[in-house]
DNA sequence: TGCTGATATCACCGTCGCCTGATGTGATCA
DNA sequence: TGATCACATCAGGCGACGGTGATATCAGCA
């Protein structure tokens, strides 16, 4: 699911979205990407749970899941206070 | 630097450091990967300072550096803040 | 100092994912 | 109900990135 974080435009799409749920005029617009390219990274990260969408007549608002962000940040801490806690724990080679 | 978590190689490289300290030759025979591609991801994640090296003879090192997953956790965690403070501050389509 | 082993670098190739233009679908409005 | 707008889907081209074999570098050791 970070995967998804990897590519700058979706990345943006994120960072715009936390901001507020938008739809995707608004998102086409801020980006300057087009309209086919902002809705295929939006479905992605629909899949994916990142995002979830709401129909509004001929308008489609975005809104950001905050749980599926904190998951990933938790999993990311995890590792680091594993890493710290490991600090002295080398390998020895063959 | 969350990009570079998004080939399922480095991350799996990422995961086995964060159990601790290892050298080149382990990264290669747990992940199975051949040698001059994990030397490749390593170079990546030093770049990012994601990892340090640590040469030892005629080993090396590596050791995951926790405020680089801290900061990006942290980044994480700050836009799932956001989104749930601007969670009805939904935009208006003109 | 010559040899071996661990690691880094290089060049090349194949492939996957992004972008785009064209088109389809559904909802609103005259 | 036909026109228009917002959005989704499709098919194709293209570039970037990962994987691999060959090779270079460097440290330890006989």
């Amino acid at each position: 699911m970070i995967r998804l974080l990897a590519d700058p435009l979706r990345a943006q799409i994120v960072a715009l979205l936390a901001e507020g749920p938008a739809c995707t005029c608004h998102l086409v617009e801020d980006t300057g990407a087009k309209q086919p390219n902002i809705s295929n990274h939006l479905r992605l990260l629909r899949d994916a749970g990142l995002v979830v969408s709401e129909p509004h007549g001929r308008f489609t608002y975005y809104r950001l899941v905050p749980e599926a962000l904190e998951a990933a940040a938790g999993h990311l801490a995890d590792m680091a206070r594993l890493a710290r806690a490991r600090s002295e724990a080398r390998r020895e080679c063959p």
